[in-house]
RNA sequence: GGGCCGUUAGCUCAACUAGGCAGAGCAACUGACUCUUAAUCAGUAGGUUCGGGGUUCGAUUCCCUGACGGCCCA
């Protein structure tokens, strides 16, 4: 392909380009290079060993040891820095293990070699052959037999201490993010192992993961607004999925007795420092369990995880001190509001004065559940002060459609959610397996989405139908992956543990 | 959706407060240098100051408007 320049005349009367001065070196440089005879893009470069690997073998040897080493060693990366000495050039590269630094002589791979060598850049993927040393100032480094370009950068990366700041570059290019950021890398791969570990756990304890529709012709399982699409062959209505929960518990009713599945929700609703449109969750079922068993199981799944991955149950988050260590402190919901939100009793009983109460916090409670209006005073006046792990339990079967009712208080379900560090982590509760109560719940659903409630649940006959086969008696739990990767990598903001976050489209 | 803050060279930032030729470091280019590591030294080039409009003799700066981002609130 031919690289096309636009080139007109300026006002001034002088050339210039579109593209900056760098890039127009740099393309130029690459003709230059693809002239000499040079391959820019080479394919069949054999690599041998990781940096990783070369720093693990001789890091420990002494000075003398190390002058004996005659191995060769076949290594790539990219060029992150460059110091030029004339005849002689010391560089750093870097590959998806470690960074190490090269030193290339011309009077060692030759004087054509090291012309070609003076034109590469900062940014260039490199092959190198050489056996190993350590410099007069204690640096290990490959001595270079052989130096190749394996691909020709053509953009200049971020300046070498300051690197890339600027937010938003770094969402939108997190290519960059990652090559220059290190601590940008270490926080998916911590979030891969973190995944990883959660399901390592489940499968030791029995469960299958199974992967259910993300594109659901009915939405269900939480309520929030789901984005639509439309299948052009079936001619249908297509709903990205706000939940797998409605599928995994058909798996129930079809005798999977421990299901989990991993992936992706999507909530067409508000971006925050929580929330992204597309996040991950882990959502798990288990027969013949109850919301009390699957508390103590999210301790232990949770530490398992923290310790695994951060080898402690100590975390600081964001400048408060959290100890995982178990048992959690629990609250029933009205106790929470009561001894941390500071409301009074009696404002609970009332429901015109938990109404005043909304108010006053700026909520319109006009058509709201009284059970909603708690929960949302819950979020604000309670929610950023449990910052040890704390399970919240008895919330109100109006706000829990899909949860089983308490056997002694029938206004309440048994369900409980998990807060840490400020953090809505996790929600868990009892299953409703009786279909009757399930098909009324959800016309009482139906009917709020038809009184203007956008986030009610759509009613799913096939649903209920499973539910009519017989579901055995089970507890599920949703957790939220993105949060608790925050909370594990102490970061405030979900678009930092999210790899491509959504931002409107940049302009041209 | 509302409020506040931000957007200047490839990157990180000045120039604000008081409107007066848009600057530095790194990166780049030319030259010197065969153990440097924020290499050094000498020189060079690089700008739609986010877009549009206004005020003004003159706008990066003041005003209006739009875009994008950040934080706070809903």
């Amino acid at each position: 392909m031919w690289l096309i320049f636009v080139v007109f005349i300026s006002s001034r009367g002088m050339i210039v380009s579109e593209e900056s001065q760098v890039l127009r070196q740099r393309k130029q440089k690459a003709e230059d290079l693809r002239e000499a005879g040079v391959e820019l893009y080479a394919n069949d470069f054999q690599v041998q060993d990781h940096l990783a690997d070369i720093r693990k073998r001789y890091e420990d040897l002494s000075d003398d040891v190390l002058a004996q080493e005659k191995d060769v060693h076949i290594c790539a990366g990219r060029i992150m820095s460059m110091r030029s000495f004339g005849k002689a050039t010391f560089i750093h590269i870097k590959d998806s293990t470690d960074k190490l630094q090269v030193y290339i002589k011309r009077d060692e791979i030759g004087q054509d070699a090291y012309r070609i060598f003076k034109k590469l850049d900062i940014g260039d993927f490199v092959g190198i052959k050489g056996t190993v040393f350590r410099t007069r100032t204690g640096e290990l480094t490959l001595l270079a037999q052989e130096v190749r370009i394996l691909t020709k950068s053509l953009r200049p990366l971020p300046e070498k201490w300051h690197g890339l700041r600027d937010v938003e570059t770094r969402y939108r290019q997190r290519y960059v993010d990652l090559i220059v950021n290190d601590t940008v890398r270490e926080v998916f791969v911590k979030r891969a192992k973190i995944i990883q570990k959660l399901q390592e756990f489940l499968r030791n304890d029995g469960f299958i993961e199974v992967e259910t529709p993300m594109m659901q012709p009915i939405p269900g399982g939480a309520t929030a607004r789901p984005f639509k699409t439309f299948h052009n062959a079936l001619g249908i209505d297509l709903y990205l999925r706000i939940a797998p929960e409605l599928y995994l518990k058909r798996l129930l009713v079809g005798g999977f007795e421990r299901v989990f599945e991993i992936n992706r929700n999507f909530r067409n609703e508000g971006i925050s420092l929580q929330h992204n449109p597309e996040f991950t969750m882990l959502e798990f079922y288990q027969a013949y369990a109850t919301f009390e068993d699957l508390m103590p199981f999210t301790e232990k799944m949770i530490c398992w995880v923290a310790q695994e991955v951060n080898g402690s149950l100590n975390l600081d988050y964001q400048g408060k001190e959290i100890d995982l260590t178990p048992p959690w402190q629990r609250y029933r919901l009205e106790e929470a509001l009561i001894s941390l939100g500071g409301l009074e009793p009696n404002e609970l009983e009332d429901e015109k004065k938990l109404k005043e109460r909304a108010q006053s916090l700026g909520f319109t409670v006009a058509g709201q559940e009284p059970g909603k209006i708690l929960t949302k005073i819950f979020d604000v006046l309670v929610e950023p002060k449990l910052e040890q792990p704390t399970f919240v339990t008895h919330y109100p079967l109006d706000v829990s459609p899909l949860s089983r009712r308490n056997e002694h208080e029938p206004s309440l379900v048994d369900r409980f959610e998990l807060f840490i560090g400020g953090l809505e982590i996790a929600n868990g509760f009892s299953e409703l397996n009786d279909p009757v109560d399930q098909k009324e719940r959800l016309l009482q659903q139906v009917a709020a989405r038809k009184a203007g409630d956008q986030e009610a649940h759509f009613m799913d006959e096939d649903f209920i139908r499973a539910l009519e086969y017989g579901m055995p008696p089970a507890a599920g739990e949703g957790v939220g992956i993105d949060r608790l990767v925050m909370l594990l990598t102490n970061l405030a903001s979900i678009r930092e543990v999210i790899l491509f976050p959504q931002l409107r489209p940049e302009r041209d």
